[in-house]
DNA sequence: TAAACATATAAGCAGATTATTATATAAGTG
DNA sequence: CACTTATATAATAATCTGCTTATATGTTTA
């Protein structure tokens, strides 16, 4: 069961990074469905500039990447990433999210983006 | 593929916890060798109260455990623990540390905790 | 092209984190 | 029992993090 292998320095990095609940719960949105910033900042019930840092932070080690689409900007996994195949084992562990997308589209809110 | 689901509360403090280099060291030394307090001194280079400082926390969340053997402190991995199989998971990833214990035998300076 | 919308960036602050120094506790040894 | 060794805890200082507010950039639309 060969995995590949990450040094120490840039693991904790990672490790750190997902270490945030809400980077975490975006990561495992993310894992599932492509998210505009607007549907997050729903989602988490905060600002937009700290959905656009903590989306910085995640984009900035690779982990997620961005596509504009018009005026919005879709984050998705990066599934190239060295990190994805330990990433994707960690989401394993974690309950699915995908109520929170739903919870918007009652609202109508996700429409928004689409 | 079913895995121990756990919450997000509870696994962001995981990866906090291991998103730390020292930290994530550690844990990786003791998934094949347990180590009281003086030998991670030695192998981090760092000051006696850090080391027991990082242990505490890693102690606090149940990742690891200690017994008291004479005068030493032998901290392991605690299997038990409900994030064990997640922590396992991610250990796979990282490359194995071995050598320090073994720079630390060469020194002589892993026999005084035996 | 001005206004509205979506997102990013910058600056500043409060709280968290980690290391250090000093000290306390606990066990072993002469 | 004094002394040494191993470890833990407390207090503190420096750094890091994440949020807020304010503002800038880029896109769409009237």
């Amino acid at each position: 069961m060969q995995k590949s292998l990450m040094d120490l320095t840039n693991a904790s990095m990672i490790l750190k990074l997902l270490g945030d609940k809400t980077r975490l719960t975006m990561v495992k949105i993310l894992e599932s469905h492509d998210c505009c910033v607007c549907e997050f900042v729903e989602i988490f019930k905060t600002s937009q500039p700290a959905i656009s840092q903590h989306l910085r932070k995640l984009k900035d080690l690779g982990i997620v990447k961005e596509a504009r689409r018009g005026q919005w900007i879709i984050y998705s996994l990066n599934k190239e990433s060295e990190y994805y195949p330990m990433v994707k084992e960690i989401l394993q562990h974690l309950p699915n999210q995908d109520f929170k997308l739903q919870a918007l589209e009652e609202q109508g809110l996700r429409i928004s983006c689409e």
